[in-house]
DNA sequence: CTCTTGACTGAGG
DNA sequence: GCCTCAGCCAAGA
């Protein structure tokens, strides 16, 4: 059996693994990749579970830009830390030049 | 089976 | 510009 729940989680994991380097998308970018723009929640929940796996979680964060699932992380900074890490300028949990690092997997991908 | 919670989003006040 | 409400779906208690 498979249900399809776990095809969800899957494909999320599969977008978020596709995230190219210093760039980052919204959950419901991919919600909508993945024609459940409806299910945006469904998206973090499925990120929820790919903390700690080979997904780049630091890199999804919610329509503002701003890094709402940071408390999911070890530290407090750590996600930030990361994005830094990629070139991403990051200031108080809030993404500069969102639009910029923006990447769109329904038009990118 | 029912109720609550959640890494969301868009619209309204 | 900030806060609140409603809609959406899935998993856990």
């Amino acid at each position: 059996m498979k249900p399809a729940a776990l095809n969800f989680f899957d494909k999320v994991y599969e977008v978020a693994k596709l995230i190219p380097y210093g760039r980052v998308t919204s959950y419901g970018a991919i919600a909508t990749y993945l024609g459940a723009a409806q299910s945006a929640r469904m998206v973090g929940y499925a990120i929820n579970g790919s903390t700690g796996k080979d997904v780049p979680a630091h890199r999804v964060v919610n329509r503002k830009g701003l890094l709402t699932g940071k408390h999911h992380f070890d530290g407090t900074n750590l996600m930030q830390q990361l994005l830094e890490n990629e070139g991403i300028e990051v200031i108080d949990n809030q993404i500069q030049d969102f639009e910029k690092v923006f990447w769109n997997p329904s038009k990118e991908l």
